[in-house]
RNA sequence: GGGGUCUUAGCUCAGCUGGGAGAGCAUCUGCCUUACAAGCAGAGGGUCAUAGGUUCGAGCCCUAUAGGCCCCACCA
C-alpha cells in the first residue's frame, strides 16, 4: 500500500491492485468454525454464455455489501458463488455457433455435440466470472461451482430418484408446450403470452342426419387456428343453450377430412362468447384437451415436432402450419363453409428464449406432481418462516402456489443433466436409478436405454442451496452453513426459481433454503425502457466501471432505491457519486497532510465540544445505519452515510477544526483535533466500506497501519459513552448563527472577504460561554474579524444588521452604509415566518384534544417550540423598534 | 377477468412503524477561501393525482375515481 494518496482520485489501477491483494490474503475464504456465528448467500448463479449487465451488477452489489457488513460484524460469512449450465440457453447459442460453421446439430450427433459445449463452457464460462470480480464481489471463489459439476450432478440424480420412488415424479402423455424452433418441451412459467393481432374465422360444419346424410342445417362456430380443424374430434355447446338442443346427441361432418364427429356438452363452453359453439381439438389445446378426458373423445395429433402438418393432416401434410391455415381457408371458403372473417387481438403463447408460438402438443413427458410439494412452501412464507422483501411480493407468491399445476422437466435437449430413467429393450419396462442397471428386473434383458432427455435447467437450480454445500453428501459445510440467511435476487424469477428452491429445500432437506429473500427490480435505460439486446439500449456497467469506478456504479445502483422497485440509469447519476468518491478522497487528503509529521495520540480526554458533536452524530449514524442495514433498507442507509461525510463531516467538521490545526501553539487543541478527525473518518469509512470497498480499502490502508484491511475490520458499535447531548445542542446553536450570518452578509451583497466585527449579545450566560468556547471556529465559519460576547447592546452602533437566534442577538456593524429601510423589511420577513411558527404551535397546544391525546414527548416539543419563538419574536419586535 | 404497483420540486427518485415535506441533477446569485471548481456559500421552486373517510394530527392508514406501468389467467 502507498504511504500517501495520490493527487486525485482515480480508480483506475486501484481497484484491481486492491482486489488482487484480497484475493491474495484469501479474505473471501469462509471455513467451517463452530465459535463463529455463519452468515450464509448464495448466488444466484449466472448462466455461463452470460456477459455481465446491469441487472448482475445491481444484483451482485446488493449481496456484497450483505456479506461485507456482515463479515465486518464478526459472522463467519460465506457467500456461495457459481455459474449454471442454462440448459436451452446454451445449447441455442452453440447450435447457432456450429451452424455458422456450417454443421448441423443432428449430424454431429449427441457426444461430439456435448464435447462442443464443454469446449464453450472452458472457454465463456471464466468470463462472467472475471466480470464480478470488477465490480469488487467478494464471494469465495474456492468454492465456486457449477450446475452440472460432479456434484451438482449427484444432487439431481438423487433428487430425481427419490422423487420418483415417493411418487413425485411421474411420466406421462399431458399436454404441452412445445416450442417448434427449439424442437422442446417447456415449462408452462417459460410460455410468455403476447397479445397479437389475429382473426377469428367464423366456420360452419354441416349437421348430419341419423343416417349420416347432410340435414342441410350447420353449425357456425369461431376458431383463430382454423388449421386444428384436421384434428377436431367433437364439436361443444353449452348443456343448458337452447338454441342448440335440437342437435344434441347429433353428429357433424368435418370437412375435408370427411369424418364424423359428435355434438357434446360441456359446461366449458360459454354462451356468451361468439356463437356459443366451440369446435374441439383435444391434441392441441389445453382445455379441448379436458373436454376430450370428459367425453372420451379421441386425440388426433396432425402435427409434427417442427410445427408442419402430419401424415393425419391428409392433403395437408408436409405444410407448415401457417401455410396450412391459407390452404384451409382458401378451401372453405371454396366450399361455401366460411361464413366470415374478423379482426381479433388475442394472447398467443410464445417461447420466452426465442419468442416462437409454441404449440400445444399431447407428449409423453416427466413431470414433478406439485399439490404435496408446494404445501411447506406455501406454509413457510404464511407463517414468516421465510421472509420476502418487500412484502408484497407474498402476494405475487401465492397467486402462484394457489394455481399451481404440475411441473413439466423433461427436456428434448442434449446439454443438461440426463435423465436417470432407463428402458428395457426387451419388455419396454421404465427403470429409474441411480446408475444403469445391467439387467432388466422385469425380464432380464441386458439390454437398457437411457432416456434421451434431459432435465428442465431450474430443476438443477432449484437444489443450489444445499447442492452448492455438498448434499447429499453430510457434509460439515452443509451443517454449519445450511440453511443460508438471504437470498438476493430479481422479482422476474420469483416461480423459475425461487418458489423452486423453496419446496426443494423443505422436501430435501426438512428445512427452509434461507430465512430472508430480497428482491430487487429491473434496472431500465433513462427513459424507462427495459434494457435490451434488440433495443441495443443496454448499458454496459464494465464500461461504467472503466469510465468511473466499481464504487461509483455500487452506489449508483443502491442509491435512492427501494426493494422490489425498478430504477432507471443515468449517467448523471454515476458521476455525482464519482463526485462523493472526490470528496471523501480530498478530505481523507487533508486529514493525513495535517497528521503528517505528528504523532496522533489518544485525546478522548481532551475533546472540545465541536470535537464531541461530531463524534456524538457518527454515534448516532452508526446505530442507525446498522439498523437500516440488518432490516435490509440499504438505500437509507447509504444515504444517512453520504449525507453525513459530506455534509457534517466535510462541511461543517472539518471548517471547524482548521483553525486549531493551523495553530501550533497548542498542540493539545490540535491533537485532539487530528485524533477526532482521524477516528471518525475510520469509523465514517468503515460504514462506507460494503458499498464502496475500494476506496474505503485504500484510505483506510494509508491512513493507519495496524490493521492490515478495513474489509476485516470491526463494525462500528453504537456505545451511550460517545453520547454528547449539551454538545450537540450547543454546536448546533452555533451553527444555527453560522447560517444566519452568512444568509444576511450574502443578502446584503457583502463579500466573503470582507471581514466584519460580530457581536453577540445574550443574557444567557449558558449562551456566551457556548459561543465562548467555540470563538475561533465560530470567527472563521463568520467571517469576523473580531468575536465580542456581551450581555447588552452597549457599544454596538445603531445601523448595526441583527440576525436572531434563539435566546441570541447577533449584531454585524458593516463599514458599508446599511440601508435601514432593507433592514426593516428583512427583520419584517423574519417576524412574519415566527408569527407562523407561533400559530401552528398554538393552534395545536390550545387543541383540547391534542392536549388530551398525543404522546407527552409530543406536548414537550411543542411547547419547547412555543417557548422559543415567543422569546425570538419578541427580540426581533424590540430591533424593529430601536430602528424605527 | 384477477392481483400488484405507481402518481411527491423543471427531471430522476427517497421518505423506515402517521407528529412541522427531502436528495441528486437542472436553474439563479456570489466565490479559483492554502483537501476538493468532480468544489464552497447562499436562493428560488411542491395545496405530496382527485374526492371522501379514520385520527388531536395523514405524503404515509381506509374507500372510491382518473391516468401510467407490471404480473397472472384456457374464453374459442
Amino acid at each position: 500500500m502507498s504511504r500517501e494518496l495520490e493527487k486525485t482520485y482515480n480508480p483506475h489501477g486501484l481497484e484491481d491492485r486492491i482486489y488482487a491483494r484480497w484475493l491474495e490474503k484469501k479474505y473471501f475464504h469462509a471455513e467451517v468454525d463452530k465459535s463463529r456465528k455463519p452468515f450464509t448467500i448464495v448466488i444466484p448463479p449466472p448462466n455461463i454464455t452470460g456477459q455481465l449487465h446491469m441487472g448482475h451488477a445491481l444484483d451482485n452489489t446488493m449481496q456484497d455489501i450483505l456479506i461485507r457488513f456482515k463479515r465486518m460484524q464478526g459472522y463467519n460469512a460465506l457467500w456461495q458463488p457459481g455459474t449454471d449450465h442454462a440448459s436451452i440457453a446454451t445449447e441455442v447459442r452453440i447450435i447457432e455457433t456450429l451452424k455458422a460453421e456450417g454443421v448441423d446439430k443432428q449430424t454431429l450427433g449427441r457426444e461430439k455435440f456435448l464435447e462442443c459445449a464443454w469446449e464453450w463452457k472452458k472457454e465463456y464460462g471464466g468470463t462472467i466470472i472475471s466480470q464480478l470480480k470488477k465490480l469488487g464481489s467478494s464471494c469465495d471463489w474456492d468454492r465456486e461451482r457449477f450446475t452440472m459439476d460432479e456434484g451438482c450432478n449427484k444432487a439431481v440424480t438423487e433428487v430425481f430418484c427419490k422423487m420418483h420412488e415417493k411418487g413425485y415424479i411421474y411420466k406421462g402423455a399431458r399436454i404441452i408446450n412445445w416450442c417448434p424452433v427449439c424442437n422442446t418441451s417447456i415449462s408452462d412459467a417459460e410460455v410468455e403470452y403476447e397479445e397479437q393481432a389475429g382473426h377469428l374465422w367464423h366456420i360452419k360444419y354441416p349437421v348430419l342426419n341419423d343416417d349420416g346424410t347432410e340435414s342441410g342445417e350447420y353449425l357456425t362456430f369461431a376458431t383463430t387456428r382454423p388449421e386444428t380443424m384436421l384434428g377436431d374430434t367433437a364439436v361443444a355447446i353449452h348443456p343448458e343453450d337452447e338454441r342448440y338442443a335440437h342437435l344434441r346427441g347429433r353428429k357433424l361432418m368435418l370437412p375435408l377430412m370427411n369424418r364424423e364427429i359428435p355434438v357434446v356438452e360441456d359446461t366449458y363452453v360459454d354462451m356468451e362468447f361468439g356463437t356459443g359453439v366451440v369446435k374441439i381439438t383435444p391434441a392441441h389445446d389445453p382445455n379441448d384437451f379436458e373436454v376430450g378426458k370428459r367425453h372420451s373423445l379421441p386425440i388426433i395429433n396432425i402435427m409434427n415436432d417442427d410445427a408442419t402438418i402430419n401424415e393425419n393432416g391428409g392433403k395437408y401434410a408436409g405444410m407448415d402450419r401457417y401455410e396450412a391455415r391459407k390452404a384451409i381457408v382458401e378451401e372453405l371458403t371454396a366450399m361455401g363453409l366460411l361464413v366470415k372473417i374478423e379482426d381479433y387481438s388475442h394472447n398467443v403463447g410464445t417461447h420466452d428464449r426465442c419468442k416462437t408460438t409454441i404449440e400445444p402438443l399431447v407428449k409423453q413427458q416427466w413431470f414433478v406432481r406439485m399439490d404435496e410439494l408446494i404445501k411447506p412452501a406455501v406454509e413457510a412464507v404464511k407463517s414468516g418462516e421465510i421472509k420476502l422483501i418487500p412484502e408484497r411480493m407474498e402476494r405475487t407468491y401465492y397467486n402462484w402456489t394457489d394455481n399451481i399445476k404440475d411441473w413439466c422437466i423433461s427436456r428434448q435437449l442434449w446439454w443438461g443433466h440426463r435423465i436417470p430413467a432407463y428402458y428395457c429393450d426387451a419388455c419396454g419396462e421404465i427403470i429409474v436409478a441411480r446408475k444403469m442397471p445391467e439387467t432388466c428386473p422385469k425380464c432380464g434383458c441386458t439390454h437398457v436405454t437411457q432416456d434421451p432427455d434431459t432435465l428442465d435447467t431450474w430443476f438443477s437450480s432449484a437444489l443450489w442451496p444445499f447442492s452448492t454445500l455438498g448434499w447429499p453428501e453430510r457434509t460439515e459445510d452443509l451443517a454449519y452453513f445450511y440453511p443460508t440467511d438471504v437470498l438476493v435476487t430479481g422479482y422476474d424469477i420469483i416461480f423459475f426459481w425461487v418458489i423452486r428452491m423453496i419446496f426443494s429445500g423443505y422436501e430435501q432437506m426438512g428445512e427452509r433454503p434461507f430465512k430472508t429473500v430480497l428482491f430487487h427490480g429491473l434496472v431500465r435505460d433513462a427513459q424507462g425502457r427495459k434494457m435490451s439486446k434488440s433495443l441495443g439500449n443496454g448499458i454496459d456497467p464494465l464500461e461504467v466501471i472503466r469510465q468511473y469506478g466499481a464504487d461509483a456504479l455500487r452506489l449508483t445502483l443502491i442509491t435512492g432505491n427501494a426493494p422490489g422497485n425498478d430504477m432507471r440509469f443515468h449517467y448523471e447519476k454515476v458521476e455525482a457519486n464519482r463526485n462523493f468518491a472526490n470528496k471523501i478522497w480530498n478530505a481523507s487528503r487533508f486529514i493525513m497532510m495535517n497528521m503528517e509529521g505528528k504523532t496522533v495520540t489518544d485525546a478522548s480526554a481532551e475533546l472540545e465540544p465541536v470535537d464531541c458533536w461530531i463524534i456524538s452524530r457518527l454515534n448516532k449514524l452508526v446505530k442507525e445505519v446498522t439498523d437500516n442495514m440488518e432490516s435490509f433498507e440499504l438505500g437509507i442507509a447509504v444515504q444517512k452515510i453520504y449525507d453525513f461525510i459530506w455534509d457534517e463531516f466535510c462541511d461543517w467538521y472539518i471548517e471547524m477544526v482548521k483553525p486549531r490545526l493551523y495553530n501550533s501553539d497548542d498542540a493539545v487543541s490540535r491533537n485532539a483535533a487530528l485524533w477526532t478527525l482521524k477516528t471518525v473518518l475510520i469509523d465514517a469509512l468503515k460504514l462506507l466500506h460494503p458499498y464502496m470497498p475500494f476506496i474505503t480499502e485504500e484510505i483506510f490502508c494509508t491512513l493507519q497501519s495496524e490493521e492490515e484491511s478495513i474489509m476485516i475490520s470491526s463494525w462500528p458499535v453504537y456505545t451511550d459513552a460517545r453520547c454528547f447531548e449539551k454538545e450537540e445542542r450547543d454546536i448546533e446553536t452555533i451553527k444555527e448563527a453560522v447560517r444566519g450570518i452568512r444568509n444576511v452578509r450574502t443578502e446584503m451583497g457583502v463579500a466573503p472577504s470582507k471581514k466584519a466585527h460580530v457581536y453577540v449579545v445574550s443574557e444567557n450566560t449558558g449562551i456566551l460561554d457556548t459561543f465562548e468556547r467555540g470563538r475561533l471556529f465560530f470567527a472563521a465559519l463568520a467571517s469576523a474579524s473580531e468575536v465580542t460576547l456581551q450581555a447588552d447592546r452597549t457599544g454596538i452602533a445603531a445601523d448595526a444588521v441583527s440576525v436572531v437566534i434563539a435566546n441570541a442577538n447577533i449584531y454585524i456593524p458593516f463599514a458599508e452604509l446599511v440601508d435601514i429601510r432593507q433592514e426593516i423589511e428583512r427583520l419584517e420577513k423574519e417576524e412574519k415566518r415566527l408569527d407562523g411558527e407561533l400559530a401552528r404551535v398554538n393552534g395545536m397546544l390550545s387543541n383540547e384534544r391534542f392536549v388530551s391525546k398525543a404522546p407527552a414527548a409530543k406536548i414537550a416539543e411543542e411547547r419547547e417550540k412555543l417557548t422559543k419563538y415567543t422569546q425570538m419574536k419578541q427580540q426581533v419586535v424590540e430591533r424593529l423598534a430601536q430602528l424605527r
